[in-house]
DNA sequence: AAACAATTTGGAAGCGCTTCCAATTATATA
DNA sequence: TATATAATTGGAAGCGCTTCCAAATTGTTT
């Protein structure tokens, strides 16, 4: 590999004009760029990013760290931060953060400390995999984090979410405003604090309108299709009486409309089914999927913004408000 | 951030024995290692990568390139990736490769280069957006590459691929031996080598048991739900007669399966519906997909561990035979 | 205790770059 | 033309690390 002292030679010019025509700045001669740009091209020359981040202490990278990397549906939300990313000429440093089946009570700190030793100006915590505890030590020493799709009140400008306590109350009136009064659940995971508070949101929504939801009308998921397909049959051999289904996302309740029509249950006119998520698949379910848009990709858009001004002194205008959008498909049978 | 000389004037010994403590290699007596770790622990020491790089000329990541990163079901193959590369302690540097719509020829290039001057040690290279010539000449310069889904004659060791001629010319036969006569397409994107593979499989195994696919009753799709949708209307629009349909992939089946229940035809009873991926949605369809499963996750883990051989003179086994594997469930009505 | 070998240690050199300053060259002004 | 000013230039210093070698320390043998 070429370094930059071949192109100085090559080029019959000093290391530090060869510097300051690659970045741009200080003033150079256009006789002296030329030759240099031509010695580049000849010798197809890449300046090495440890050196250049050795020196200027910035490495043009952001890391995203976060289990929901592995999620069905979020690819297109690492699409738009990796886009953002590389509009600003940065690039987008991943891992897994896989943390669940270690005995170590540190791997989360762990993993994140590799993450920065290798080299991030910030990172996007994405999830609630970390604890507030943790986020609450790391950023002690690494200020330049953004939380998204979680909320920690003492961070609250670099958090990034939504508010699914509100969307689950919003679903939770919506059935009844549609006449229904007996309504079973398939939830979200109650290991993540959104699977809670959008199942809270939906509980309080109940006892304002007079509605006891009775345990056993209520399984707890975990977002998947299996957990969508199992709770229908539960639900079904408890042989209990709903004329809806609310579901913890778009892809329990995509295979919770299967099940229940593989069982002889038409949807909506037996029973209505009411996703979370609005995800890719909704509109292609049969019937189509009333659901609540939850706008992944803003929220993703305006964390990377607000991680790109405070790592590179950029004014990107950065959006902390989402609001709560309501999808109606043909999945909701209204009963009035 | 502290530093190695930090580090050495508080544990009271010289830089070199730090380092030697962080590598683990040359021996160290264990009163200093001691020493070093308690000073590396008191001031939150992080070895800084770029210099380490800069001197080792290694940078412990491998980067990722390819337009796949967008697909809908493509992230459980990052994690397997990234969990791999974690496991070797190394890191996952992702760009999503976006070059369809640049004026610039060399998009593709560029953005390579990019990611190799950020500091890769290899790359995987996943999907078919890639030219060939493009790869012939970034591997002239860069040779520790591999390629995922995708095959190159001339690198064929460094390529992880599926046979999707095979796997086409299979699903037809599985057609034809349930004795369908009279078969519609939606097929994969054809701008992508394994969308035309698959579809000429497909077509061969006609062509072999005499069976004329019509033009009218073949449909271009691209993977997409939407895709399979609209196939389905233009099928339904054309008053076709036919009794199965193939489609290029899981997505599509399960949006095509959705409309024709819509509109009133049963699957399988009326229609046979074949899929292709075998991805998480298969099982969970209304009937379950009948589909043919391609092994992404052992094809990338493979690639991975391929690149991590050839970066790290590592001796991982390396598989490279991935045979097709046929998932029969309900969607496909026996006529015999 | 002396002589030797083996182990451990400190720190200089150098990786490829940016930044700075002093030196040089070009341009403007009197 | 001489002088003042501005624009451009070369290259030394230093970023934080690994590696190497010579020096210091420890252990072993006689």
């Amino acid at each position: 590999m070429a370094t930059i002292i071949d192109v100085a030679k090559l080029a019959g010019v000093g290391i530090g004009s060869v510097s300051r025509v690659i970045n741009g700045k200080d003033s150079v001669s256009d006789k002296t760029k030329l030759k240099v740009n031509k010695a580049i091209k000849a010798l197809n020359y890449k300046p090495n990013q440890s050196a250049r981040s050795l020196v200027s202490k910035k490495f043009n990278t952001i890391g995203i760290w976060g289990t929901e990397l592995a999620g069905t549906f979020n690819s297109q939300t690492l699409r738009v931060i990796d886009h953002e990313l590389i509009t600003h000429e940065k690039h987008c440093l991943v891992t897994n953060g896989d943390i669940s089946n270690s005995e170590n009570p540190n791997v989360a700190i762990d993993s994140v400390n590799d993450l920065i030793s290798k080299g991030c100006d910030g990172i996007i915590f994405w999830g609630t995999d970390i604890t507030h505890f943790d986020i609450a030590y790391i950023e002690k020493y690494f200020p330049n984090i953004v939380l998204l799709n979680n909320r920690i009140e003492k961070f609250d400008q670099k958090c990034f979410y939504f508010n699914h306590y509100k969307a689950g109350y919003i679903a939770g009136q919506h059935l009844v405003d549609n006449g229904h009064k007996s309504i079973a659940c398939i939830t979200g995971d109650f290991q993540t604090e959104d699977g809670r508070k959008r199942h809270e949101g939906f509980l309080d929504s109940m006892k304002d309108n007079n509605i006891t939801v009775p345990s056993e009308f209520i399984i707890e998921g975990d977002y998947s299709f299996i957990k969508g397909q199992e709770g229908v049959m539960t639900l079904l051999k408890r042989n209990l009486d709903f004329t809806a289904l609310f579901c913890g996302n778009d892809q329990s309740a995509m295979s919770a409309i299967a099940t229940l029509t593989s069982n002889g249950f038409n949807v909506p006119d037996d029973i209505s089914v009411f996703g979370y998520d609005d995800n890719d698949i909704a509109p292609f379910t049969s019937p189509p999927l009333s659901t609540i848009r939850v706008p992944f990709d803003d929220m993703a858009l305006a964390a990377v913004r607000y991680l790109l001004n405070t790592c590179y002194d950029l004014q990107l205008s950065v959006e902390h408000n989402f609001p709560v959008e309501f999808i109606e498909r043909k999945s909701v049978r209204n009963l009035t």
